[in-house]
RNA sequence: GCUGUCGUAGCUCAGUGGUAGAGCACACCCUUGGUAAGGGUGAGGUCGGGAGUUCAAUCCUCCUCGACAGCACCA
């Protein structure tokens, strides 16, 4: 016998062998038809595995979080099973769940149609009708891969060749098919249910290595019920309108085109949004002790060996040849083949070490904040670019702060508090914070690296936020932080950064001289706040859906007159917002009141004054509010007075 | 960069092997209308670029450029 202990607390003897279904059907028929796996001391197993021993159990039913995650695991079996049963010849490789869904990655000379994904779909759904159930064999290593190989599955045999010697080779078969899986899985495959769908095909090279072949990925999403896969489906729809490649176009705030792929035309009321955030991050950064500087565009190839970027970063790089083109018509663009070579910055922290550099810096001097609105140009691969997110220019609210080793935490900290500041106003609150640690190729002695991943951990319990390691994504030079945000459809975004550096200084031989009267290298951090204006307006954009906060909205009012008759007292109104500073507009156009609150709604103008002879002869306004649908009537000094306050910058 | 899909008017899109269509936007006219589209008329396109097949290509084939999705990359 054997003593099985509940997550209440319960136990109750079982023989040893029984499974967990036995153990579900024990309790109530109905637990055991919602039953799918089980814990026992922990580890997540498969309802029909025999339980060996003593420990301590929870039955994981279909409508459990671990349920979910089930019915993906076996959803992206079945998706296996109809590809190989509708397109023979199809190699299987790895099919994990992924957030929202599934994926599975075949090997075959043919894409995938659309038409094809629909019959595959059809397929499952007859596959989880069939209701065959997951069984669980352990198999022998080299029978496995014999196996595998027998039937043409290589991608599979690698697999298994490639599993640790510990490691027991389990297979799971669903009827006639089988699969080398981990498990565990549900009981039969009704339970997967029909709330599933494929959603797209996509190439995925071989492990993740652009070296290996590209495969076939298929996309699934699945849930428990047709109710979520409805929600999940209308939310995708809903999050595509907020799309700031789509609102950009259709609020005219920037465009792009193909002569200067991946950079950004901002039109006159994107770069309004622009303007108001980098007026904001210059106030906060001049509060906190930051100076601010402009370094060149274009430097020599020797400033960049210099730095290392030359090695590490060319490929990164754009490179202009330091010759003078020739002026021959239909001749060379240069007379004889360039020999020097100058670079478009990719990154401002070398430009300003020489700004260090101009003068004997003490002890006393640091720390130095040195901050840049800084222009650089990366040659990103066609295939990154997307939108403001992915950008080959872009200008980094960025800053290096010149420190002593002592001072590193206390700056960590202050970078901290700042950015927490700058996210509350913007009212960004899921934000994913990563700690990056040393990678595997790397400068800098170990225990420096020890003092400097301990610095910056400290400082973020210091503060009580929570963040999760990323080991061995740290930069080559420092560990760093990651703060991300997420798109309109969840993609996750690296904003702000902050980042150790202990190899800069050393590289371009930037000193300071220490009490000791010694010279002594400064540490440098290198961070940003926004990361890159581009991509934080568009992470903007997504997240308020265009609906700009009054403080940054491109137009903040327009002062829209019924009839031609209240032109002259909405002129006046006009010209005491204009007054006022605001950002202001009127509408004199000869339309309908509908016509011009429809078009400024649409345009998302947070307030619409609108006059008419009534208002006129009260001195009043009527205010309409975006997405409001009630206006509010006040005197013409109280409307100002209100607006002013309204748009007033939280900092 | 890799795989796949797509590329028609300023925008959103329809369409056909016989040299193109809608709605919105734009221009002009009528309309002075009280909180999300008033009406009429008109102008506007070498159908991404190049080559090929064909009597004939926007449509078929190939190449190329770009966009999109995913992968790889992301100091």
């Amino acid at each position: 016998m054997m003593t099985l202990t509940f997550p209440d607390g319960n136990q109750r003897e079982y023989s040893v062998g029984t499974t967990g279904m036995d153990v579900a059907e024990s309790i109530s028929k109905s637990l055991a038809k919602a039953s799918v796996a089980i814990e026992v001391d922990g580890e997540l197993r498969d309802l029909m595995r025999p339980i060996e021993g003593n420990a301590a159990i929870s039955i994981v039913k279909r409508d459990d979080e671990d349920g979910l995650e089930l019915i993906r695991h076996d959803a992206a079996h079945i998706l296996a099973e109809a590809v190989q049963e509708l397109f023979p010849g199809t190699q299987v490789t790895i099919g994990p769940v992924i957030e929202n869904g599934f994926y599975y990655d075949f090997a075959r000379d043919e894409p995938f149609s659309t038409e094809d994904l629909e019959k595959i779909e059809k397929k499952m759904h007859d596959i989880v009708d069939a209701n065959e159930n997951f069984v669980r064999e352990v198999w022998n290593r080299d029978d496995a891969i014999k196996h595998f190989k027998s039937i043409g599955e290589h991608y599979k045999a690698e697999l298994i060749a490639d599993l640790p010697k510990d490691e027991t080779i389990t297979i799971y078969r669903q009827g006639e098919w089988l699969d080398l899986c981990r498990g565990p899985h549900m009981v039969n495959t009704k339970q997967i249910g029909h709330a599933f769908k494929l959603m797209k095909v996509a190439g995925a090279y071989w492990r993740g290595n652009s070296d290996n072949a590209m495969l076939t990925r298929i996309y699934g999403t699945a849930w428990r019920t047709e109710k979520e896969l409805e929600e999940y489906l209308t939310m995708l729809e809903e999050a595509e309108k907020r799309d700031h490649r789509k609102l950009g176009k259709e609020l005219e705030l920037f465009h792009f085109q193909e002569e200067a792929q991946g950079s950004v035309f901002w039109h006159p009321k994107g770069y309004t949004i622009y303007n108001q955030l980098e007026n904001y991050i210059r106030r906060r950064i001049y509060d906190d002790g930051y100076v601010e500087v402009k370094t060149p565009q274009l430097m020599d190839r020797k400033f960049w060996e210099a730095s290392g970027h030359w090695g590490k970063f060319r490929e990164n790089m754009f490179v202009v040849p330091d010759v003078v083109p020739n002026t021959d018509e239909d001749g060379p663009v240069f007379k004889e083949e360039p020999k020097d070579f100058m670079a478009l910055k990719p990154m401002n922290c070398p430009a300003h070490v020489q700004i260090f550099k101009q003068s004997i810096k003490s002890y006393r001097d640091l720390p130095i904040r040195m901050a840049e609105m800084g222009c650089c140009h990366r040659n990103e691969a066609h295939g990154a670019l997307h939108g403001l997110m992915r950008v080959r220019q872009m200008v980094q609210d960025d800053a290096h702060i010149f420190c002593r080793e002592d001072q590193i935490r206390d700056e960590v900290k202050r970078f901290i508090a700042l950015f927490n500041n700058v996210y509350k106003d913007f009212g960004f609150e899921d934000i994913k914070i990563f700690l990056a640690t040393r990678p595997d190729v790397r400068a800098g002695a170990d225990e420096v690296w020890d003092r400097a991943e301990k610095a910056m951990a400290d400082a973020l319990d210091d503060l009580g936020i929570a963040f999760e390691y990323a080991e061995g994504e740290g930069a080559f030079y420092g560990p760093k932080y990651e703060f991300h945000l997420k798109d309109a459809i969840g993609r996750s975004w690296q904003c702000g950064t902050c980042q150790l550096d202990f190899v800069l200084p050393e590289r371009l031989d930037a000193s300071y001289i220490g009490e000791d009267g010694n010279k002594h290298r400064p540490v440098m951090i290198h961070r940003a706040v926004f990361g890159t204006f581009e991509r934080f307006i568009g992470i903007l954009i997504e997240s308020t859906g265009g609906k700009m906060p009054m403080w940054l909205a491109p137009t903040q009012c327009v002062v829209a007159p019924i009839t031609s008759d209240a032109e002259g007292y909405a002129q006046k109104i006009y010209e005491t917002l204009k007054e006022k500073g605001l950002r202001a507009d009127i509408d004199l156009r000869n339309e309908k009141i509908n016509f011009k609150i429809r078009e400024h709604s649409l345009q998302k103008v947070p307030k619409i004054f609108v006059v008419g002879k009534r208002e006129e002869e009260a001195g009043t306004v009527a205010i309409r509010t975006l997405g409001g649908k009630d206006q509010e009537i006040l005197s013409l000094d109280e409307a100002i007075t209100k607006i002013v306050d309204m748009a007033k910058p939280p900092f």
